[in-house]
DNA sequence: ACCTGAACACCGTTCAAGT
DNA sequence: ACCTGAACACCGTTCAAGT
């Protein structure tokens, strides 16, 4: 049988899961899928849409705030659950990071928010910069602890331990206190 | 005469500024500068400390602000400097991100936010967590700014011209905004 | 002290040709 | 339609040997 689109994803998310970004490569997934490396380029254009399609699939894992949530609630469990579908992949905030810096693919894991804040009576502009804000303090933090954490497994750097999760919450808090106190909402 | 660590850096800076970051490699400075690969690793271990290196010559050029400013003023101040450092040089966004991420090198470049923090009277961990967020905000920001600005000068995508410096003011006041009402200064 | 020469072990991408 | 074979134009890094 012919390999399909969705297999030289699946093999790639594998590959991510169990080696890292770094390792992969076209050469080691053409490999790891029993063919030629130039195979690949018949099912994705280039390296980048194969990357944009892997990071779609680990960010389809972010729960969607309910429409019954205050934003609030909302803002924060929107966060925390992009923080932990980050972690749950190896280098996934890194890849993450890049990706939705060039704009790659669909990759706007913030639209439920954004709609979620417009509905709770933001204009649309506003909403939009901060389901920005809280995509990049959010992607920030994370890429930060998940490559300390690496560093640590690898021993280069003792494990200090700090808690992510609550520096996390805290800046969400901070957000999400003054958007209260800017738009009186 | 014999190469120094700092000709190296400079004509580093020099191919970051006019050709960018995919360009800065070690086999293309090895040749701007007249010398065999190989030369460059008795100057430098290896290309990460090398973008370190850059990636604080860069970072210099940051305003620390002065002692007098109030915390809200000096906040502003700060992040809209570091965006203007890092536009200055061609991906400057991109080489500051990864480097962080990394933990390369000195490399805080908010600590003097940090510092200013404390003396308006927060506890260290939370002025801490505030400077990172602060950093976290205008990297992001102004990597995606900078991203879409190259995309729109090779004529990918047509350039939609967002207001990206009123974006990163208003996300530093709702952060601003967010401080003052939890900590109540 | 500082650099060359030459290699090692890789990359992403293209494309005629095969089936 | 889907893949092979083979090439093109690169990478970062190492290290004996030279000066």
């Amino acid at each position: 049988m012919s390999l399909s689109r969705a297999d030289v994803l699946a093999k790639a998310v594998e590959i991510l899961d169990a080696y890292g970004l770094a390792d992969l490569t076209m050469r080691r997934l053409a490999t790891a899928l029993h063919v030629q490396p130039g195979a690949l380029y018949w099912h994705y254009a280039n390296k980048q849409e194969l990357l944009a399609a892997v990071t779609d699939r680990i960010l389809a894992g972010v729960c969607s705030p309910g429409p019954d949530d205050d934003w609030q609630q909302a803002l924060l469990n929107w966060s925390v659950s992009l923080r932990a579908t980050l972690l749950a992949h190896r280098d996934g905030a890194d890849l993450t990071s890049s990706a939705v810096a060039l704009s790659l693919g669909a990759l706007r894991p913030q639209e439920p928010l954004v709609r979620l804040l417009t509905a709770a009576g933001l204009g649309s502009a506003d909403a939009e910069a901060i389901g920005e804000t809280a995509l990049h303090l959010t992607l920030g933090l994370t890429l930060n602890e998940q490559s300390r954490a690496q560093a640590a497994a690898l021993g280069v750097i003792a494990a200090p331990a700090p808690d992510d999760r609550a520096r996390l919450e805290l800046g969400i808090d901070l957000l999400a206190r003054g958007v209260s106190a800017r738009f009186g909402i």
